[in-house]
DNA sequence: TATATTGTTACACC
DNA sequence: TGGTGTAACAATAT
């Protein structure tokens, strides 16, 4: 599941190899994944927007420029000024192949990397999206779950876009700062809504989801069931410490494979042999040995020692 | 076959 | 009305 730090490793890979690399040829199997213009993507009732045609005119032919991030978001940049934004939602996935590696397995299975990896069919059955650069490389786009998108933008409409101006700071930022923090909590210490929900708020800070927020509770030794209106300035310093150390952590392990999630060589992400409670129900806390327990909280599964988080 | 899965948004409510 | 909290939605594996 691609959080920030998941995101971030994607974005890291793809940028060093897919620089200068120019598109030869773009498939779309799945027009429902791809738009054109500053549309809300999640509503496939407007069909229309998902004019597949000129999204791949409009990419044929460019160079890439930069791979960037925006909270979850990847951003692509092109040579004729446009803007691809992609979402990996849940089960997005992009994996990458040069002329050496295609040529090297001449198989239809593909076992990327040696350690630690799934075995990839590419295209496999989840394979949404294909683009063939002049070299002969080509990045896949797969996802299961086809939650994810991929949209194209000029910079423009990139600027004014909605779900963008709605996000809160970048917790990586150095001007992510304690003082910065608090300020902010001052505008949401009243709510009623759980801490738990409340981290997972993009427009509160962005890129943490239900991983990285459990484990930054536990760290912090706060309850995710706490009401946000009930914590101390403490609490929310304990919080602070813990955000930055995390995420890094996370980037370090290059991800945490515990759903679908894939780095661009088709590897699995390290950042789960790491965790405290995310993924651990039923196990002994690694802390203090009390059962990890797992709760509802808006919908949503969040794991947590009832001994170390109070 | 029902259920779990998550970021985002639409919508109901006070 | 505006801020807040909740439910729905996308598609698939199990």
């Amino acid at each position: 599941m691609p959080e920030l730090p998941e995101v971030e490793t994607v974005v890291r890979e793809l940028n060093k190899k897919l620089k200068n690399r120019i598109i030869k040829s773009v498939v779309v199997n799945a027009p429902k994944m791809v738009a054109v213009g500053p549309v809300t993507v999640s509503n496939r009732r407007e069909e229309k927007v998902h004019d597949v045609k000129k999204f791949i005119s409009l990419i044929t032919g460019n160079k890439i420029l930069s791979v960037t991030r925006r909270s979850k978001l990847i951003i692509f940049e092109f040579s004729n000024q446009l803007i691809m934004l992609v979402h990996l939602k849940m089960t997005g996935q992009f994996i990458f192949e040069d002329l050496k590696l295609k040529q090297k397995t001449n198989s239809h299975y593909r076992l990327l990397n040696k350690l630690s990896a799934p075995l990839v069919k590419l295209p496999g059955k989840h394979t949404h999206v294909i683009f063939h650069f002049t070299d002969g490389a080509t990045l896949y786009f797969n996802d299961i779950r086809k939650f994810g998108y991929l949209k194209l933008v000029t910079r423009k409409e990139f600027n004014e876009l909605k779900e963008i101006k709605q996000y809160g700071p970048e917790p990586l930022d150095k001007s992510f700062n304690l003082d910065v923090f608090l300020a902010l909590v001052e505008n949401i210490n009243k709510r009623k809504t759980s801490i738990k929900q409340m981290i997972m708020d993009n427009s509160f800070v962005v890129g943490m989801g239900n991983i990285y927020s459990d484990e930054i509770l536990f760290q912090a030794g706060v309850s995710p069931i706490r009401k946000v209106s009930s914590l101390k300035k403490q609490d929310w310093k304990n919080i602070f410490n813990w955000i930055k150390p995390i995420l890094q952590k996370g980037i370090e392990a290059k991800g945490s494979s515990v759903g679908d999630f894939v780095r661009t060589d088709g590897s699995w992400g390290q950042m789960g042999k790491f965790h405290f409670v995310y993924g651990c129900k039923g196990k002994e806390c690694k802390k203090c040995g009390t059962i990890i327990k797992s709760i509802k909280l808006g919908g949503r599964t969040s794991c947590f020692c009832p001994s170390c988080q109070k």
